[in-house]
DNA sequence: CAGTGTGAAGTTGTTCACAGCA
DNA sequence: TGCTGTGAACAACTTCACACTG
């Protein structure tokens, strides 16, 4: 096995529909494939196959290839992809060539790693402004992003229509800020606070759960260790 | 392989629950059912039933109840589980009533802001020491953690049997300090890198990558929005 | 041949339908 | 009647088998 999934969560309710749509799995393993063909990239192969990918990144060859034909490009028998076509096609894919626009709320250290994180602006996700409600952190700036008093500018941010919302506030809180984003106009909010929003179903959500990855890293530990355990109540 | 999937649903106080098997998606969801088992039971409930844990929560009824059933608690007609019973079966799935230990590398704001989560002690999850090849930050503490540099007590560290590893670190050194947990004799890493490490196979990997959920979020939105965009590629 | 592309088979997880129970 | 518990149908994703191609 060795599989490496990650946290995937918020079930799409169901609803429309009415695109198919490309498999969820595979459109979280296109970030995987991008990051491996920069590096090839960088390093002047002017091909890659289906089979190399599969077997640096552990994925089924096969599987590489349906995906990368998701992104729109075809490889050439026995030569396998063109790596300059394929770095293009899955930029595109990902986005990568526009710009999505964000707030982000709760400015404390997680809040402040993403706000911080170059590479989230080259993935077309420009983290435009943040809000904290803690006094000692409104007006500051981290890493150029001013944070701002989340009641102050409501009536100005619907206005701007930005798309993504991101919420890094202690659980508490996390549920009536997810309301004043929806009340913001924002479409899709990307959750890490322990809790299960309860949000309208056109609203995308995505919830990035710390604690679901350790409760399978526990899971798999335990399961993995058969030796005795002494104070195993039941 | 014709594998009786059903051979953990022993009833009768199976008290065995072959911990083996469990499949991933339902070990995700167990931290959720505990934290709003938590909320119910603060608000005194004594008993909650699997349908309304699956309204709440957005999970199918039935779904719910064969997760639970994996806890090896058993719930009664009519009436539905007892919170309280609940409450300590899904802990102890979860193996909060047991210490893992774990050390962190790189301790900047992502590693602080893991460092600092408060819950994860409560999770069983005891981040013991992190490190850090920024001389700027050796031999500080975060939330009563020091950081240490990373070659200096390799042989001390060794001797601790520390189960978990987790790497917050920059993409460019991700590798090789995972290579070096190895060393330590680290047996699951939690990587938040944005690269696919290589590990021997008997090592639990667990990636939490942002990208990845970026990239859904943005492909969801994207394909919601079929309007008044230029680029529509496809 | 070594690789792409694709339909079929296999696997895994979810939802349905219904038996049993208080 | 409302809920648990469970086998069976269903859906989603992955792997296999193989035709095709330069």
């Amino acid at each position: 096995m060795s599989s490496n999934k990650s946290d995937m969560e918020s079930k799409s309710n169901g609803q429309k529909t009415s695109l198919v749509g490309i498999p969820e799995p595979t459109v979280r393993r296109m970030p995987q494939y991008l990051n491996l063909i920069r590096e090839i990239h960088r390093n002047g192969e002017p091909n890659i196959s289906a089979p190399v990918i599969g077997r640096i990144l552990r994925i089924d060859a096969t599987q590489v290839v349906k995906d990368l034909a998701c992104t729109g490009i075809s490889g050439k028998p026995r030569v396998g992809y063109v790596v300059e076509e394929l770095l293009f096609a899955l930029e595109a894919f990902l986005g990568y060539h526009r710009q999505h626009e964000a707030f982000l709320v709760g400015a404390g250290f997680l809040g402040s790693s993403l706000i911080q994180y170059q590479g989230f602006r080259d993935a077309g996700v420009n983290i435009v402004a943040a809000f904290d409600n803690d006094p000692s952190k409104i007006g500051k700036e981290i890493a150029g992003i001013k944070v701002y008093s989340m009641n102050k500018f409501s009536d100005l941010v619907q206005r701007l229509h930005i798309p993504i919302g991101i919420i890094t506030t202690p659980a508490e809180v996390a549920q009536s800020v997810a309301e004043q984003m929806v009340v913001w106009g924002i479409r899709a909010i990307w959750n890490f606070a322990p809790v299960a929003l309860r949000l309208p179903d056109n609203i995308i959500l995505q919830d990035t759960h710390f604690y679901a990855n350790l409760a399978v890293i526990v899971n798999k530990l335990e399961q993995s260790e058969p030796q005795a355990k002494k104070g195993s109540k039941k």
